[in-house]
DNA sequence: CAGTATCCTAACCGATACTG
DNA sequence: CAGTATCGGTTAGGATACTG
């Protein structure tokens, strides 16, 4: 008797078909790699990475960033108690073993630009 | 005079806003990585995948391989003229250069299923 | 300044039946 | 064997106005 289904990875509450799906799980989806590639070196405040990142809504900012809080992944301190508000993001030392990662997907697509393109 | 919008990275008509995400744009979603992953030592055939990957539906598979052929990292041989056919895939030489990421991306899931779970 | 609230669209993905 | 057709559900993400 062999196991028709090979055994899921389970983190988070979710279930994956591969640790190479659990990794893109969490730093999957549209954005969140070009937050994490952002914070790699320096924390940075809502409205510098809306700068850095100006195609993005303040919404979708919003949601990802607080889905890379659920994980783990970053960190938010809140400098102030009333409004104007300052909030700094920054990666969670589980956060920053992804850093290797996060700069061979970025030196992935700078080949491709270079070379492919 | 300073530029408000960084320039953006063009590749197959589709434009990013960092390196980073234009690598997410060729391997980004649900599935791609998990093809790749399984690809990344040996051609498959379709049913093949299918094995290795039991939770993908028909017409998903066939829509994210379609995809990486597209976007030029799968190869796509048919032997046969009739049914039955028979299909393989392999990386194209494009592809292999993501031989070391996709790696990177599989080890860091293995590193937190061990660690973090 | 750092977000929420509301509404809406499009993309992604699943289930199942069918075909060359 | 290797898909496609059809249908439908879920979710990601965008636009804009507003708030503590």
């Amino acid at each position: 008797m062999e196991s028709e289904q090979p055994k899921m990875l389970k983190f988070r509450g979710q279930e994956y078909p591969c640790c190479a799906s659990l990794t893109m799980g969490l730093i999957g989806g549209k954005w969140k790699t070009v937050i994490l590639f952002h914070l790699m070196h320096e924390k940075l405040r809502y409205n510098e990475l809306r700068k850095a990142m100006p195609t993005v809504t303040e919404r979708t900012l919003s949601l990802q960033l607080k889905a890379l809080e659920e994980d783990g992944l970053l960190k938010r301190k809140v400098y102030t108690s009333k409004p104007p508000l300052k909030v700094e993001y920054s990666l969670t030392d589980f956060g920053k073993t992804l850093i290797p990662l996060i700069q061979s997907i970025a030196d992935w697509g700078d080949l491709v630009v270079e070379k492919y393109s």
